[in-house]
RNA sequence: GGGCGGAUAGCUCAGUCGGGAGAGCGUCGGCCUUACAAGCCGAAGGUCGCAGGUUCGAUCCCUGUUCCGCCUACCA
């Protein structure tokens, strides 16, 4: 008591910052490179170094920070690695657009400097997103934070590339990618978004090359016939079977191209007739592979038209469409034009329309690495959680195609292959080999192309522990725990890790996936800027508490559920961290040191109770976070913390605490209550870190941050006591007694503050007895003015009644209450008691439930049969006296 | 085109052996009871999407169906 009494109300923002900054400076967050403990460690899904904390970034990371609190409070040694990563594109994308605002662009500027500039601007800027995440409370293990371009990391990716090459699982080669023209580079196939939209069709007619009559051709790309290098029909399409002719004359451009005959041509589609452009298009790109065609590239990278298209070359492409088709018109080659709803591919980056394009890019040979990502799942090496994904995974995997990692941008890894200008030689190597090893000459040009940002981040598990040295770190951590993600990157992400960590690790990277949610609005849409329904986290946070939004972040994050974030949601969590503030407040006023052990058996009912309780609920929710099951423990702990410590047991040792019983009673309450107080704040500390930490310093007696206390249970921790399934049947009594006295006063409008007069008639002996020792609580929670305990099962007159289990209540009315509204009470009670009987009965009138149902289920129901039978009748009779009462008076 | 998920109280959602439907919020009624009005006490509210089937018994298992959402796919 005194000087170090709470506020009346948490506010968080001082406490927050204070504690974090506390955890910091003593240390709290480090992993110890090896050591006794038993290793726990997760690698963060690394931001981008361009980010700012979004709420798919506070789920992500509240669940691995719930995680890693807790294994700390286990007793783990607990390993989360933080880190960014470098982002190539959208970093790049950034810095562009600083230098456009300056006038000038990386042209101008030249590699180097820009890369330069790019570093800068990471310095000033980057460090922002690992700001936010501090403020959300995430426990990594600063000191470690790694950066995807570190120079660690890239030895890392130069190693495994040069590797890869040559073992033959990367090569070089022309084929046809996903071209952004926006980004101007190549895109990996995942990195296409597609969309429906609403284009059109057009049918062009293409004349015979002897004039013999025509094909007409089909496409939604008409500006792409200027790369045509052919038209095939299928071969079994008996349309075709007569003509002679063997070529069509190109219409606009009036090349000459063939006639071609291939099976992949749809012939129920249109006319049956397909112009084929090998050079922009997958599929007529394998046809013309098949078929010796040329490949004309028309578009170039630029978005621009080439020389190839004649006429039409330096029009922006769909400049070209608009020419194209307005020729094609006045040459009467346009045929008809028709509205077609088409998916079209769109960059994951700046959403511009991507065009299939012909170029020389490096590719991983994906087949075999997968073949290892499958059988590890398979084999439960590594699990995915929820399941449901796994098959998401196989999916995916099973049907992967080569990767291609090579982009044609500066930011990233430098592809580390060179050409020798003099012979032609390709040497792929960790360092820029002095001469050529073929023909000795000096002349080596570096690719120009930079890796991936999915390539380096793949190997984030064991890049980030130091690989390829074999670091103690990596003995003690890899394979790592497990991987909380999002399902948006289980292939970007979570396949490529695996792949990766099983070749170059020869084990998985992680134990467990756990696959969370996506957050969205409270209507379930998307967020998006787009649509204005974006939650800002740190609004959040700023407005409620981080407290408050962890735990309703946890409380939602329901497997196989989206999350739906609204500040309401927020603001109800909010008064639940209130709650428990106000909690410890009363506590605090009362406790003054460290209590010891408690002595079960001198501990009166609601102290044994309330322990019972903890004891289960902190398994419970130790189980629950071992399976993930976040919102289950949430909701133990809220349910815990409101409904049972604060709403009965406080309620129940007050008048001890008050001192209106014995010293050693309040003694006794007292030791109870601060071992209740204290294991309960361990219980939360992993969801609500910051008030946990701020009440445990407040609390008398204990020793240091919350963070190295000890998980109910474990070595360094007091046992608890077990369960006592005989306390929370007897307390389970009171509670239904003084509920029942409780829902009498509500329902016929008694005021609280006049204290009634109760006769509480027990079933048995045993009941009696409990009613009797603690009859003192139940008068001060029902507020009663007097209880007597009787064996007679007579009713006294005017007066209202209640069936507990175990007892018959009544409490007297003479002159307080309106009869008619207690018949009209207890005919409403008995009209349940009705509808619950009728379902029972039907069930026990049919033979073939007797005869088929378990004998315990059989047993069940007629014990809950007789139960409500006895209910029944106690309350019609009282009813019944109630009607003569009322008519009597 | 293929695949997956969801549909349970007014709202958001739990419900993992098939055995009397739960929580939070909201609503209604009553309370400033010396931790908390960000609170306390009480209450109302559900054909568990629809139609079949299996079973003694189905929110749960099976089949079909409707609506919503997502992922995937090279049909011009």
């Amino acid at each position: 008591m005194g000087s170090d009494l709470l506020d009346k109300g948490y506010e968080p923002h001082d406490v927050e910052h204070r504690w974090y900054e506390f955890w910091e400076a003593n240390d709290l967050f480090s992993a110890e490179d090896q050591g006794p403990r038993r290793g726990y460690a997760l690698v963060i899904p690394p931001p981008n170094v361009t980010g700012v904390l979004h709420m798919g970034h506070a789920l992500n990371n509240t669940l691995q920070d719930i995680l890693c609190r807790y294994r700390r409070l286990k007793g783990d040694n607990v390993l989360w690695m933080p880190g960014t990563d470098h982002a190539g594109i959208a970093t790049q994308n950034v810095v562009e657009r600083k230098l456009a605002q300056e006038g000038t662009d990386r042209h101008a500027l030249g590699r180097e400097r820009f890369i330069a500039q790019v570093w800068q601007w990471r310095e000033k800027y980057g460090s922002a997103i690992i700001n936010q995440l501090k403020r959300l409370g995430a426990s990594c293990d600063w000191k470690r934070e790694r950066f995807t371009m570190d120079e660690g990391l890239s030895r890392a990716v130069r190693k495994v590339f040069v590797e890869l090459y040559h073992q033959g699982l990367i090569y070089r080669g022309n084929y046809i990618i996903n071209w952004c023209h926006r980004c101007h580079t190549a895109l990996a196939d995942l990195e296409v978004e597609h969309a429906e939209i609403d284009g059109n069709l057009y049918h062009i007619r293409y004349p015979f090359a002897d004039g013999s009559g025509g094909i007409t051709i089909a496409t939604t790309r008409p500006e792409t016939m200027l790369g045509d290098t052919a038209v095939a029909v299928n071969p079994a399409d008996e349309r075709y079977h007569g003509i002679t002719a063997t070529a069509v004359i190109l219409p606009l451009v009036n090349r000459e191209i063939p006639i071609i005959r291939d099976a992949y041509v749809d012939m129920s589609f249109g006319t049956g007739g397909l112009k084929v452009t090998p050079a922009h298009d997958p599929n007529d790109f394998e046809i013309g592979r098949r078929h010796n065609l040329p490949s004309i590239k028309a578009i170039g990278d630029d978005g621009r038209m080439t020389g190839e298209a004649g006429r039409f070359a330096g029009l922006d492409r769909f400049e070209c469409r608009k020419s194209v088709v307005q020729e094609l018109q006045e040459t009467g080659r346009l045929e008809k034009i028709e509205p077609y709803r088409h998916s079209v591919g769109h960059c994951y980056r700046c959403k511009t329309v991507i065009e299939p394009n012909l170029s020389r890019q490096w590719f991983v040979r994906a087949k075999p690495l997968a073949e290892k990502a499958i059988a590890a799942v398979k084999q439960g090496e590594t699990r995915i959680i929820p399941e449901i994904w796994a098959n998401t995974y196989f999916d995916w995997l099973e049907n992967i195609r080569d990767w291609c990692i090579s982009r044609q941008i500066w930011w990233g890894h430098q592809i580390p292959a060179w050409t020798c200008e003099d012979c032609g030689e390709l040497v792929v190597a960790m360092q820029a080999p002095p001469d050529c090893p073929k023909c000795g000459g000096a002349h080596l040009v570096q690719e120009e192309d930079v890796l991936d940002t999915w390539f380096s981040s793949a190997l984030w598990p064991f890049s980030t522990m130091g690989w390829p040295e074999q670091t103690p770190l990596l003995k003690t951590f890899y394979p790592t725990a497990v991987l909380v993600t999002g399902f948006d990157i289980l292939f970007f992400w979570v396949a490529r890790m695996m792949m990766m960590g099983l070749h170059f690790m020869g084990a998985v990277p992680f134990r467990d996936v756990y696959v969370h949610a996506l957050v969205r609005d409270e209507e379930g849409q998307k967020m998006s800027k787009s649509k204005g329904n974006v939650i800002d986290p740190l609004d959040i946070i700023e407005r409620y508490g981080t407290d408050a939004f962890r735990f309703t972040l946890a409380a939602f994050a329901a497997q196989g559920r989206d999350v739906k974030m609204s500040e309401k949601r927020v603001e109800g969590y909010r008064h639940f961290i209130n709650k428990l503030w106000n909690a410890a407040r009363f506590a605090l006023m009362h406790l003054d040191r460290r209590y010891d052990p408690v002595k079960l058996d001198e501990l009166c009912l609601a102290d044994r109770w309330i322990l019972s309780r903890l004891n289960r609920v902190s398994l419970e929710m130790a189980q629950a976070l071992d399976t993930y099951r976040f919102n289950d423990a949430a909701a133990a702990l809220y349910g815990f913390v409101w409904h049972e410590f604060c709403d009965w047991y406080l309620e129940a040792v007050k008048p001890a605490l008050h001192g209106k019983l014995a010293p050693a009673a309040r003694e006794r309450s007292l030791g109870v209550l601060w071992r209740v107080l204290h294991d309960t704040l361990i219980l939360l500390h992993p969801f609500i870190p910051f008030v946990t930490e701020e009440i445990w310093h407040k609390l008398p007696g204990t020793d240091g941050s919350i963070m190295r206390a000890a998980f109910p249970g474990e070595a360094a921790a007091a046992a608890p006591p077990p369960p006592d399934p005989e306390a929370e049947a007897r307390m389970g009594l009171l509670i239904d007694v003084v509920s029942g006295i409780r829902n009498i006063r509500g329902e016929t409008g008694i005021s609280p503050a006049l204290n009634l007069d109760a006769v509480v008639h027990p079933a048995d002996d045993a009941a009696k007895a409990v009613i009797e020792q603690y009859r003192d609580m139940i008068v001060t929670l029902a507020r009663l003015r007097s209880i007597t305990v009787t064996d007679s099962a007579e009713r006294p007159k005017a007066s209202a009644t209640a069936v507990a289990r175990g007892a018959t209540i009544h409490v007297l009315l003479e002159g307080i209450v309106d009869f008619a509204k207690e018949r009209e009470r207890m005919e409403k009670e008995l009209g349940k008691l009705a509808k619950d009987f009728a379902s029972i009965a039907k069930k026990l009138q049919n033979q073939d439930f007797l005869a088929k149902a378990p004998a315990e289920v059989v047993t069940k129901v007629m014990d809950q049969q007789r139960e409500l039978l006895g209910r029944q009748q106690k309350i019609q009779s009282n009813l019944d006296k109630i009607r003569e009462y009322g008519s009597a008076s």
